[in-house]
DNA sequence: GTGAAAGCGCTAACAA
DNA sequence: TTGTTAGCGCTTTCAC
């Protein structure tokens, strides 16, 4: 028994193949009767339609591309999933790619997998600007946490969420900061450290700025040392990965957190809940986020020309800041 | 201008598209001279096959389906990774399904896919062997982290690592060991406890099982007391969230890990080696998993038959066990 | 070694 | 409201 398609079912019941069809594609042209029939039967025999026939026909493949950098950094699998819930909402699939951070291999992936799919999320991608708007020209395509001309961007702002958190560490005494600066490239990073440096204009607090860093656990670790020697008792990590090198590298040498300084991550990854103490941090609305990418995909493939949107984190206090003892 | 086909390359160089097609997918039918002309014009226009219209000719898709019931689950990533890379090797796509814990949704969702892969790798999968069995009938699959009579498996077996940690444990004065049980319905939650049962059948060793649970960060966190009234100096975790949510909720009582009890989790997944101190646990070799799985794969597309694979967890012994004090 | 032609399953005019 | 027809881009006999 093999897959069912259009025509054995239009002959099981003597209709024709594209009354089938368009029981399918579109039903308010087919008389109700005959409609349920071809419902009912179809359901019988577990018919699914084949989307590489219906994608060859009408140009559409019915797949969206999401393009990480890394999918084993915990930021990416609550959007990935998110991504694939809206996209099923729309009977659409997901294609994935992890460009396992390298910008080479991200040109390769996307290029082979361009014809595809109908259209492309990217999540940060490693590539620049330039290369990125040649390898996707004609491509409806949305961008996530990065700003970029020509494309339909969604990211997420951290200013307020970031200025509460230092807010809140000036009330609890601490003046001196160390900023752990992410990726040069990234726009995140970019934002998130002029947050920082804007809140510290003030004549009363000192902020030292390290990095940049590739963002990863070990560079968090490894900064600690240059942490305890600039003096800074309340540290602003790129993300929370770093954030739990930090406290880790601390701990290497001795020191205790939140005893003995202060730590804020940002993204609250799975990681900050799941840490003891856990980590103070800033949440990212990644459900939101994903299910925003998708709808601005779909409205470029509907021929609509889609607005950037701007979420905002928010400050989640835990455990990992106290007063400067 | 649009995509380039066989035709325009064809009609460029003035040869056929039977040509143009075979010295792709049967080169050598092609006249050397003819295919390196084929294959620079196809270069120099940036053409790319047409999977969709290849996979009508051909009753191949050239996509291989991946489930995972939680890609939130730090576990799967790295496996995720791994069988993109293979598929890529293999010149194929990967297209990722979450059923973000629900075996209904799961059922959907196979459904949905199934005509438009060549073939699954299922991920410990929450559907009862039986449905699975329906719902794949006739789709080449290997199952990954179980066993399934009639499906190609790749299992990890941490039998013997379990109880090298067991044996550590005991060196170090431990003699009262809990075990957190996995979900009921896990061919690992079961392997595991056996191991753990196994090795304790000895005189002056006592067990105490607690659980099934669902192996969610929550399930440790609140078993942390239970731990504690069954005075158990030593405990296995089913996995290392759990193992993290035991040590916050043993935090919540005052209590300090290793100081006070030592922990053993399951996976080496990411927050394990993140958390401070980090968790002593048994690593998966998720990349050779993942490889693995997608090995298989291939061979049972091209027709053969697979032998099942088992793979070894190693101990790591890291900061979350001591000498019993 | 190469070309012509049929067909994969579906959609989308166009007719009826 | 329904059927007929012509492709979509590729592979694959079958001739040449």
């Amino acid at each position: 028994m093999k897959q069912a398609t259009i025509y054995s079912i239009a002959s099981d019941l003597g209709v024709s193949a594209s009354t089938v069809s368009r029981a399918f594609s579109r039903p308010d042209l087919v008389k109700q009767s005959v409609r349920e029939q071809i419902l009912k039967k179809a359901e019988e025999v577990g018919y699914q339609p084949n989307r590489a026939a219906r994608g060859l026909a009408t140009g559409r493949t019915g797949v969206y591309g999401l393009l990480v950098p890394d999918i084993t950094n915990p930021f990416f699998p609550p959007l990935i999933r998110a991504v694939q819930r809206a996209a099923a909402e729309r009977d659409a699939e997901m294609l994935l790619i992890d460009s396992e951070r390298s910008s080479s291999r991200e040109s390769d992936l996307i290029q082979r997998i361009r014809p595809q799919v109908d259209g492309m999320i990217l999540a940060s991608p490693r590539l620049p600007s330039q290369r990125i708007k040649t390898l996707l020209s004609g491509m409806p395509s949305v961008v996530v946490n990065r700003t970029m001309r020509g494309f339909a961007t969604v990211v997420c702002d951290n200013t307020t969420a970031l200025q509460s958190a230092a807010d809140h560490l000036y009330e609890l005494g601490h003046r001196r900061f160390a900023l752990l600066r992410g990726p040069s490239a990234s726009w995140a990073a970019e934002r998130r450290a002029r947050a920082i440096r804007e809140w510290s204009g003030r004549d009363d607090v000192e902020l030292i700025e390290l990095g940049p860093f590739e963002a990863q656990f070990a560079d968090g670790r490894s900064a600690a040392s240059r942490i305890v020697d600039s003096g800074a008792t309340a540290v602003f990590a790129f993300d929370d990965l770093m954030a739990a090198g930090v406290i880790a590298g601390l701990s290497d040498i001795g020191e205790h957190v939140p005893r003995d300084r202060s730590i804020v991550g940002c993204d609250d990854v799975l990681l900050a809940r799941t840490m003891t103490p856990s980590l103070t941090t800033v949440t990212a609305p990644l459900d939101l986020l994903g299910a925003s990418a998708v709808e601005l995909l779909s409205l470029l493939l509907a021929g609509q020309t889609a607005r950037d949107i701007v979420l905002e984190g928010e400050l989640a206090l835990r455990g990992t800041v106290a007063p400067l003892g």
